[in-house]
DNA sequence: TATTGCATTTCGTGC
DNA sequence: GCACGAAGTGCAATA
C-alpha cells in the first residue's frame, strides 16, 4: 500500500462524471490497483475512487497541465467498463510505502441471517407451542423469513429484521396477502420481529393486525450457547 | 489526519459484533475524530469503522492484554449509540500526522436527477408530438418522474433510471395501475427510460406493454449544451 | 429535524 | 456467473 498526501484534482468519467477542485488529500493506493481519494473528514466513503481491478498509469503532464502547475498525473483505468480517473498532482507532501500483507477478513456476528436462526431455534418466542414449518418459506414473490404453525392449526409468518422500519411491514402484508389465499395455510397471521421496532412500523402493522416481537440478540444468543442442540 | 500502519486486532461492539484478528493494516484517524481500519485490498469500504461524531481515547493495555503483547489501546466510542471500536496495537511500523483542511467536495454530473432534466427538455425522444405535463408528478404512492402528453390525448408516464432494472419496471407498473383509474389521464401508457436496461427489465417491460427507451447521456447534454434555452 | 430514495453503492448468498 | 437482498449502509434533497 503505498500513501501519498497531495494537492492535487481529480477528475472521474464513467458511470458518471465527477469533478474534485484543487486541494489537499490522501490518495491511497492499494496492492491490488485500486485508488481511495480521501478527505479528513466525512465517513468512510471516500470523494472518488477506483475499485479492483484496475492499473494505475504514471503520467507526465502536458504542456498546459504543466504549466498550471501541474508535477504528475495518475490515470486509474478498469479495463472491462472503461470507467477512469486521472488525478493530477500539484505538490507532493508525503509519500510512504508499506507492505501489509494478506487479511484474515472480518469475523460478523448478530446480522439478521443469525437473528433468524436462533428465532428458528427458539420458535417458543413466537408464541406458546408454535412450531417451525420451515426458513426461508418460498412464495412467488420471494421467501418468507420464518413459516409457523400454532397449536390452533393456524399459520404465521414471520419477519425477520434486524432494525424493524416500514418497508419491513409492507413486505410482510403482501407475504400474508398471497399466503391467506392458499387454503392448506389459511388463516395465516403475521409476526414482525425486530432487534429494534421504530414506532411508524409498530403503528403500521398494529393497524394491519400484525403482532410486533422485539428480539433481545444477546439473551437468544446466551440460550443458544447456554443450552447446545443435544442432536 | 493522522496515518498509522500497524499490526492490530480491532473489536466493534454496537449495531452488531465483529472482531478483526491480528494482522497489518492502516489506521486513519480522520479529524473529526472518525477511524477507518483499512486493508491492503477490496474496495473503498474499510474493513470496520467509527463515523462521526465520536472520540478516540487512548489506553495504557491492561496486565492482561501486555502480556499478550499489546502495547497499546484506541477506544473508539459514538456517545450517542454506544458502539465502540477497541483497536488493540502490537508494533507500529509508521505514524504521520498531516494538515489537510477543508474540501471543496465533490461535483458530480449525470446522475438520475440530470437524465430526468434532460429528458424533460427534450421530450421528442419519447415520441412524436408529446408534450411535457410535469416532472415529479404526485401521486399516492409517489411521484412519477415525467408525466407527458402525446398528440392523441392520452398519458404517458415516465420512469427515468440511471441503471433499469426489474425493480424500476415494478415501480412504474404500480403507477401505471393507479393513474389509469384517473379518467381525466386514461389512457396511461408507460416509458422505461434508462441509459443501460437490464435484458430481465426488458423482456418485463414489454410484456406488460411498456416501452423501453435507452437514453445517451453523452448526446442529450450535447443538445442541451448546442441549443441553450432562450426562456 | 425526520423521511424518502438514490448510489461510481459494496457485499454476501443462492441459483 | 448473474440476479436478489441486506448493509454498522452513506448521502442529499425534501417536507
Amino acid at each position: 500500500m503505498r500513501l501519498v498526501i497531495a494537492r492535487c484534482s481529480v477528475d472521474y468519467s464513467g458511470r458518471l462524471s465527477a469533478h474534485l477542485p484543487l486541494a489537499t488529500r490522501l490518495l491511497m493506493h492499494k496492492s491490488d490497483g485500486s485508488l481511495l481519494v480521501h478527505s479528513d473528514g466525512g465517513s468512510y466513503k471516500p470523494l472518488n475512487w477506483m475499485s479492483p481491478p484496475c492499473t494505475l498509469v504514471r503520467e507526465e503532464p502536458d504542456e498546459e497541465a504543466t504549466s498550471v502547475g501541474v508535477i504528475e498525473r495518475w490515470r486509474v483505468t478498469h479495463g472491462k467498463s472503461g470507467d477512469a480517473l486521472l488525478v493530477s498532482i500539484y505538490e507532493v507532501l508525503h509519500d510512504s510505502a508499506h507492505e501489509l500483507g494478506m487479511d484474515p477478513g472480518l469475523q460478523k456476528d448478530g446480522v439478521e441471517a443469525d437473528l433468524q436462526r436462533l428465532l428458528a431455534e427458539q420458535v417458543g418466542l413466537i408464541g406458546e407451542g408454535v412450531a417451525l414449518v420451515r426458513r426461508e418459506f418460498p412464495t412467488a414473490i420471494g421467501p418468507v423469513d420464518l413459516l409457523v404453525r400454532d397449536p390452533a392449526g393456524g399459520t404465521i409468518a414471520v419477519e425477520v429484521k434486524r432494525r424493524g422500519d416500514i418497508d419491513g411491514v409492507e413486505q410482510l402484508t403482501r407475504y400474508l396477502e398471497l399466503l391467506g389465499r392458499d387454503p392448506h395455510l389459511a388463516p395465516v397471521r403475521g409476526v414482525f420481529a425486530a432487534q429494534e421496532i421504530k414506532p411508524q412500523a409498530r403503528v403500521l402493522a398494529t393497524d394491519r393486525g400484525i403482532r410486533c416481537l422485539t428480539l433481545d440478540y444477546d439473551e437468544m444468543k446466551g440460550i443458544d450457547s447456554g443450552a447446545p442442540r443435544l442432536f
